[in-house]
DNA sequence: ATTCTCACG
DNA sequence: ACGTACGTGAGAATA
């Protein structure tokens, strides 16, 4: 047996390594006696981070409780391995921090189904992210092991990731390469391996008082790890990825940057990407550049550089004026690298063995409780197909994806009881439309498209705290009508404005924390409070997705679902069988929220998620 | 590490 | 007193 010890929070704690089937035997008499106890932690030290990659090895498996660790050497095989598993699976209740990650590893490397661990977990990172979601970068503790053990147990509580990086680079490996190099025995890995189970058994106790005198509720707690379970089980589905057509159109792309950063080197411009040479080649060609941006130098994106080539925010020729090669040149090679380098080429390179790409999904990841993804599946191109054409759905099978109908807008009319609001989704029909209702609420029966165009903007500038000058740039009207239209708004829908000073009021009261309708804590900025609409919008939307996903496991079709993307469900169906599996995700996203019908519209598309944005396969 | 930019809902 | 567009992930350049 290899023995540690270390000091948290001025107790000795001991951290066992079982060498030969006699330490094993001290461990299952150890483990028998700590699930008496109470919950029992959990961990997994792995060669990296992309599970489904060729080559990947689970090392070893950790079990804790405030005292005591036990690391078994899995990947020894054999015992190790064998005691390992069937621990596993005497454990009833365990405590891991940040559970999809371990879930995963041991359904793929271990042969234990999600399935069978998730219902007895307890996640020590849903219960940090429900107690405070902000990210360190926002004020908050954030909710990675070491910031969360410092300030619930101990402020010297060791930074084993960090840690561990200095080990890695002083044995001559990367952060990167450091997990699957560094020798299985070496004594700071076993020690840290250790000690995060420890830290995940005493953080459990500590967050659960602290939820409970917040009062937050245990269902949301349980709705939560619900939720979760479901987003591992997508992200063990993956995506099929199209490889030939990746590799052609990174290919293509690649070619294309290059054509147009040869172009913007005959200006000057050795480096499309870089903002300083651009801003100082355009005014070198007596371009006048006016925007700034936040660090105060001069802004070259996409909204100056538009104009200067003459170009419309859906890059059609506008007509007004010669339009200037450079800033055509940087605009398209720029875009195309990036969809090259982003997407197409990391399609190819995460790809798992099987030629899949399983992108995290984070359920808790925005302060808002939204949800985000990985490899960055949540924004790809929508303006054109040719991404979006390389995933596809599983063979026989068609892409459905099923969207919510303007749920913010519909939840801020039942959260705020926006009466004439509320009244058209109630009678407003299955096609029914709220900007253009607001529209003729306020222009009469002659509203145009373009007043729809103009309340939309107002709408959104509700929902997101927007000012005229910000609602007038981002819908390209005057500011006169903006404001014109804003306050027709205001008049037209009086208790949004309301809402958003009692929200205010009622987060200042709560030390700044807004608390949703689902019993979510949203904590404000206090120097812009009024984002608290926002945030209660997304949030109740986010929970309303949470809710569909459950409905939808519950019809039993979990298994089709492959990504959850704010408002929308996409999933790969049968093709046969795609019709009423569309009208089943179109049930399942349908539910009422406060007297507000919650709808949602499913489309068929074919092979390829493309075919949803118009490619022909 | 931070800034800027760009992709999405 | 007044007014503020919200939330993400990722890559390249820069410091």
């Amino acid at each position: 047996m290899l023995t540690f010890r270390h000091t948290i929070a001025s107790e000795s704690v001991t951290v066992n390594v079982p060498e030969d089937a006699a330490d094993l035997k001290l461990f299952w008499e150890w483990l028998y006696r700590a699930r008496e106890r109470g919950p029992i932690a959990l961990d997994t030290e792995t060669t990296g981070l992309n599970i489904y990659s060729a080559g990947y090895r689970l090392r070893t498996v950790q079990f804790g409780d405030a005292h005591e660790a036990w690391v078994l050497l899995y990947e020894r095989g054999g015992w190790h391995a064998q005691y390992a598993r069937e621990a596993i699976q005497r454990c009833r209740e365990v405590l891991i921090h940040n559970a999809a990650f371990d879930w995963l590893v041991l359904d793929e490397h271990a042969g234990i189904r999600l399935e069978d661990l998730a219902p007895w977990t307890t996640d020590t990172r849903i219960l940090a992210a429900l107690i405070d979601p902000r990210q360190p970068s926002e004020g908050g503790v954030g909710t990675a092991l070491k910031p969360l053990s410092a300030k619930w147990i101990d402020p010297a509580a060791p930074d084993t990731q960090g840690g561990l990086t200095k080990v890695f680079n002083s044995l001559g490996f990367t952060k990167e390469t450091g997990w699957a190099g560094i020798p299985l025995t070496h004594p700071t890995f076993l020690l840290y391996a250790g000690l995060d189970v420890i830290l995940t058994a005493r953080l459990a106790p500590m967050l659960r008082r602290e939820l409970e005198r917040l009062g937050v509720r245990d269902q949301l707690v349980t709705y939560e790890h619900e939720i979760a379970r479901m987003c591992a089980v997508m992200q063990r589905a993956g995506l099929l990825v199209d490889q030939e057509y990746a590799a052609a159109l990174a290919g293509r792309l690649a070619e294309e940057a290059e054509r147009h950063g040869a172009v913007a080197a005959r200006y000057g411009v050795a480096s499309v990407g870089s903002p300083g040479q651009v801003a100082e080649a355009l005014l070198g060609m007596g371009e006048r550049l006016t925007e700034r941006t936040k660090g105060g130098a001069l802004a070259t994106d996409k909204a100056v550089l538009l104009p200067l080539a003459d170009l419309d925010r859906d890059w059609q020729r506008i007509g007004a004026r010669t339009a200037n090669p450079l800033a055509d040149a940087v605009l398209r090679g720029k875009r195309a690298s990036k969809w090259g380098v982003t997407y197409a080429e990391r399609f190819m390179t995460k790809l798992s063995t099987a030629g899949r790409l399983h992108a995290a999904i984070s359920p808790l990841a925005a302060r808002t409780g939204r949800m985000s993804v990985t490899d960055g599946l949540h924004q790809l191109p929508s303006s054109d197909h040719v991404i979006r054409r390389a995933i596809l759905a599983e063979p026989g099978h068609v892409m459905v994806s099923t969207d919510f109908q303007a749920v913010e807008m519909r939840v801020l009319a039942a959260l705020a009881n926006v009466r004439r609001m509320k009244d058209g989704f109630v009678n407003g029909g299955s096609d029914f439309d709220i900007h253009m209702f607001t529209a003729k609420l306020i222009k009469g029966r002659n509203a145009t498209p373009r007043h729809r165009k103009i309340f939309k903007g107002a709408g959104f500038g509700k929902v997101y705290g927007g000012g005229i000058t910000t609602i007038a740039r981002q819908t390209g009207a005057e500011e006169s009508e903006i404001a014109q239209a804003v306050a027709a708004y205001d008049r037209a829908f009086p208790e949004i404005k309301r809402a958003s000073s009692r929200w205010q009021r009622q987060a200042f009261q709560n030390r700044m924390v807004f608390i949703s309708a689902t019993g979510r804590r949203l904590p404000l900025d206090r120097d812009r409070s009024y984002s608290v609409v926002n945030y209660a919008c997304q949030s109740a939307a986010r929970d309303l997705l949470g809710q569909a996903m459950l409905n939808v496991e519950s019809a039993g079709l979990l298994e089709f679902c492959r990504l959850p993307i704010h408002d929308e469900l996409l999933a790969s169906v049968p093709q046969r069988d795609a019709d009423e599996i569309a009208r089943e995700f179109q049930r399942c996203m349908s539910m009422d929220l406060y007297g507000v019908p919650i709808t949602a519209d499913a489309e068929i598309g074919g092979r390829s998620w493309g075919s949803l944005y118009g490619a022909d396969y």
